[in-house]
RNA sequence: UGUCUUAUGGUGUAAUGGUAGCACUGCAGUUUUUGGUACUGCCUGUCUAGGUUCGAAUCCUGGUAAGACAACCA
């Protein structure tokens, strides 16, 4: 499988994290010919999530870097927690941000005949050998990180019967857990992984790939490397945790490798987000206890929860670079992650007006039957970007935030006596307003000055405040779903004596029912597009399984001075 | 009471023995028909004690703190 390929010659060290940095020298000193191949080996039993994001993007994307090749290989050794359907999802995840695989897919089960053989070599050169105690046995005998381990009473069981024994768990001939086959280095070692580790153990169940073809399956530790080296993979680049396997996957390549071809592990550092969780373990619980509605609930940080919520692939990569590759253990800011998105979709999402949360102003003197269609700009940020219409009229919905009877210090928006633009629209005065007798303000009235509609000379006039607005008579409701963070601490990981369950956010999910949106939206709304609704924030249309409309997600609330300043 | 790894502003990251820089956050301001965006400025940093060196964030030693490792998971 290995193939020569030429990379690119990177002398400049500089913008290469150091991973980068020390496949450049490999590839320098000529390292595997030359080679540079790297691989992502998701085990398929759960959907990705972001911080498979920051390993794709590393694997993958310094593969591209250097003109070399990225494997995607499934790594499915334990058919008890896999199916089809993670690999089908990990695959359409992959592809949408943006990273291709070509021919190179890949699956540990493929190299189950020849991980066997091996194994059974292993055994003839007295490497290996076949236990039969209980787990708890075994595990005592391992002993503590700082206490050694003692023997096995099975660790010099003659050779044939280690291979018979293999040979006859493979057949089927004996229950799960009654024997497992070890390697044999180091009841010693301070690594723990020396101490004997288990390479096979009987399992009987159906494997998405190899049906009931096997009855012994390899472990991670024997698999993994010999895997890569099956691939000619150079470079296996994981995550820290995996920095204590590092020696026993060099022990076990060592029975393959030759003197120009040799995988090299390196590890980097994981991601961890504020107020999120990212075990794949308590994600397939809160989907399993319907705590979300499912792994692409816009609220998880799964790749695919991240696509419905609006986060592109663009945003996601932005984010993944600006955090870098590092050995220390961080905590990374979500609202980086919240920057990058807003950067993104500030430079492509149309313009659009949509009013949450209405009350309705009446232009007195704008005449009943008179409709004038406004043109409004698409996106400022892009000039090619054009114009859509907006029905003006006599009634109109502006936010309920956007007017006060009175106006407090620093509120520049409508006010009795006060003027405001509306925006693409007319300059307008408050006249006054109409309250129920609990208070609510249910009319505000207003006169426009004809002469300020905006590209019109009169039009530069400055006023403080703009406010967006929608035609009542025009204007459409639409369902919008409000999301917050699922977790209303900074560090749930941390937490580790709360149930994480209980550190959820119980106001994550908000939705509003009646949204007064403008037609132009209400038309040209398909799934997926990213609007930024004026003032309000970004959103992005999704379709509601159940009843098949079109709702709309917020993706991130815009920045909003005003709000923080009333929180003081 | 072991082995391995790590430590740079509030957060994340760069500087590869030679001027501690960038991004996010926060604060202040300028522009603006979105209190958004854009732009400008400000705040804040090499864990600690020694050593090597003309010169140390960087190399060495001790300390401190944090993380990983004791699954028939990956």
């Amino acid at each position: 499988m290995a193939e020569n390929k030429e990379v690119n010659p990177v002398e400049e060290k500089k913008g290469l994290n150091f991973i980068q940095q020390i496949i450049a020298n490999d590839l320098k000193e000529g390292r595997n010919g030359g080679r540079l191949n790297t691989r992502f080996p998701p085990e398929p039993n759960g959907y990705l999530h972001i911080g498979h994001a920051k390993a794709i993007c590393m694997n993958f994307g310094t593969a591209k870097m250097f003109g070399g090749t990225c494997n995607l290989r499934f790594d499915d050794t334990n058919p008890v927690k896999e199916d089809v359907e993670y690999v089908e999802s990990i695959k359409e995840d992959i592809k949408w941000l943006g990273f291709d695989w070509s021919d190179r897919e890949y699956y540990a089960s493929d190299y189950f005949p020849k991980l066997y053989d091996l194994a059974v070599r292993l055994i003839k050169e007295g490497k290996a050998y076949v236990d039969m105690q209980t787990s708890e046995q075994i595990a005592e005998q391992k002993g503590t990180p700082t206490k050694a381990g003692v023997a096995s009473p099975f660790r010099n069981r003659p050779i044939d019967e280690s291979l018979d024994l293999f040979d006859r768990m493979n057949k089927g001939e004996f229950d799960e857990g009654a024997y497992v086959l070890r390697a044999k280095i180091d009841m010693a070692s301070s690594n723990m992984h020396f101490r004997d580790p288990i390479m096979y153990r009987i399992i009987k169940h159906e494997h998405h790939r190899t049906g009931n073809q096997w009855n012994v399956y390899p472990m991670y530790d024997y698999a993994h490397g010999q895997s890569d080296y099956f691939e000619g993979v150079t470079h296996s680049i994981c995550t820290l945790e995996f920095e204590v396997h590092r020696p026993l996957y060099e022990y076990f390549v060592k029975e393959l490798a030759k003197d120009d071809y040799c995988p090299r592990q390196l590890e980097f550092n994981r991601l961890n987000l504020t107020y999120t969780v990212m075990s794949k373990r308590k994600l397939l619980q809160l989907v399993k206890e319907n705590l979300v509605s499912g792994w692409d609930d816009p609220r998880m940080p799964t790749i695919c929860g991240l696509r419905r919520r609006g986060y592109t692939p663009e945003s996601i990569k932005s984010f993944i670079d600006k955090i870098g590759y590092t050995k220390y253990d961080a905590l990374n800011s979500v609202s980086l992650l919240e920057h990058s998105i807003r950067e993104d979709l500030n430079r492509i999402a149309p313009r659009v007006s949509a009013v949450i949360n209405p009350v309705k102003v009446i232009i007195t003197n704008y005449p009943e039957d008179k409709v004038e269609m406004l043109p409004m700009e698409n996106n400022p940020e892009d000039e090619n970007s054009g114009t859509h219409e907006m029905p003006f009229t006599r009634e109109l919905y502006i936010e309920c935030d956007d007017f006060k009877e009175e106006a407090p210090k620093k509120f520049f928006r409508m006010s009795v006596g006060n003027e405001v633009r509306l925006k693409s629209g007319y300059i307008v005065k408050c006249t006054g307003c109409k309250k129920s007798a609990t208070g609510d303000i249910e009319e505000i009235y207003c006169e426009y000055d004809a002469d300020t509609r905006s590209g019109m000379p009169g039009s530069e006039r400055k006023v403080k405040g703009t406010l967006h607005w929608v035609s009542a008579r025009h204007c459409k409701d639409v369902e919008v779903r409000l999301y917050d963070r699922l977790f209303n601490v900074e560090n749930p990981a941390e937490e580790k004596d709360k149930d994480f369950r209980e550190l959820l956010n119980p106001d994550s999910l908000k939705v509003l029912n009646n949204v007064k949106v403008e037609p132009y939206l209400a038309e040209t709304a398909k799934v997926g597009d990213h609007f930024q609704f004026q003032r309000i924030g970004y959103f992005t249309v999704d379709r509601d399984t159940t009843t098949d409309k079109l709702v709309f997600n917020r993706t991130i609330a815009l920045k909003d001075s005003w709000e923080k300043e009333k929180g003081k």
